[in-house]
DNA sequence: ATTAATTCTAGAATATTATTCTAATATGAC
DNA sequence: GTCATATTAGAATAATATTCTAGAATTAAT
């Protein structure tokens, strides 16, 4: 479902393995009927494959919501990694970070609802090291750019564990707002609003 | 459940009704397993009720979630109305709406956790009409004292739509991590920190 | 190419869980 | 006390997840 819904698929459908179409299906049925309300039968027959063949793959359920989820957040990572890796400046990587979030939750609504919808049931299941681990890679690289930041005197001194809450915090209250129809401009819009503010809320010198 | 958390109960425990016995045995099922690993039977037993009275009370699995989750709610926005209907500037306003939200989630952990985990579910089903409703006059009562701060001049001009998450964005991003063990502070412990970050991004003048 | 090992698919059988339904019991109004 | 209504109970049913066994496809080795 990655390469569907990020690019034009030139490959035919059926070159699509199995695993990835029941992928597809369960956002699909997520997006339908919510985290809750899919089932294991909707699943498989949008997918045209068998429980059997559901299993095998993803063990249970939650394997599979799992597995949806923790592909999902490569995705989104990979979306502005390029730009991360291209700032040289603190401010340079606070903006690359927010408009990457921004831009991919604009560009993929059912899959950041879902991510958003999934992820504290992911926290506790199985995969939770898997979870935990991709959390401490992304926060371990903005920590290490903030710090160098703090040392020379752009970045103030702040709780470490609270930077990346004042970061995306807003950006990601916006965009769960926008999945439920709570307000209508589309989070990139907004881009740099929640970058200035992200900006003013860690800079040393916010007003220069 | 809310009165037994937040106060010494002084009824006895018969006195509490078979409903409120029914929501407290959600919330104690729903920390032990999670939203969706916890079971009617589950809820049924430890609440010392029946089938036919929690589907009397609550027609459904999802009636059942969704009463728990408007009555935190209300038990949430309870907490802090004393000190915000005290509030008369802008500042005391959203001083008195960011501590008030630390404080609840540090003292309510577990309540804080159901509703992260529920409110996407709740938004969907039958009672998505309440929770709207509650969320409208919310930020109803917000936007009011944040136009008049416009006005006025002490509030820079933003997208309506984006004041409510750059106040709570970051608090509530932090609460997450913090249930999620992500982080070890209390939330309360940075209210400052996320207060100031709220005025420095709403204010017109954040560095006097 | 043939065999063997492995992976994958299928779907019936089973287990678990949610929900419905009917009857009985309490509660309150008059 | 009698009626009406609300509540409780739990067996019966329906919906759903999971297991299990067998067979088909694929791969690797010779």
């Amino acid at each position: 479902m990655t390469e569907a819904t990020t690019t034009a698929n030139t490959d035919a459908p059926a070159s699509r393995s199995s695993r990835d179409k029941l992928l597809a299906s369960a956002l699909a049925c997520f997006d339908e009927h919510g985290l809750t309300g899919m089932t294991i039968e909707q699943i498989r027959r949008q997918a045209n494959s068998s429980i059997g063949s559901l299993y095998h793959h993803f063990g249970n359920r939650e394997g599979l919501i799992a597995a949806l989820f923790l592909q999902l957040l490569d995705d989104q990572l990979a979306w502005s990694r390029t730009a991360i890796d291209a700032a040289t400046t603190p401010y340079e990587t606070l903006h690359a970070l927010i408009h990457g979030y921004l831009d991919w939750v604009t560009h993929h609504p059912v899959e950041a609802r879902f991510m958003y919808a999934a992820r504290s049931e992911v926290a506790r299941g199985e995969n939770a090291a898997a979870l935990k681990e991709k959390n401490r890679q992304r926060i371990g690289l903005l920590l290490a750019v903030l710090k160098a930041g703090i040392k020379s005197g752009s970045i103030r001194s702040l709780p470490p564990e609270t930077f990346a809450s004042l970061l995306v915090g807003p950006s990601e209250n916006y965009c769960r707002a926008w999945l439920a129809d709570r307000v209508q401009g589309k989070p990139v819009a907004h881009a740099d609003v929640f970058v200035d503010a992200a900006w003013r809320a860690i800079s040393a010198t916010p007003c220069e």
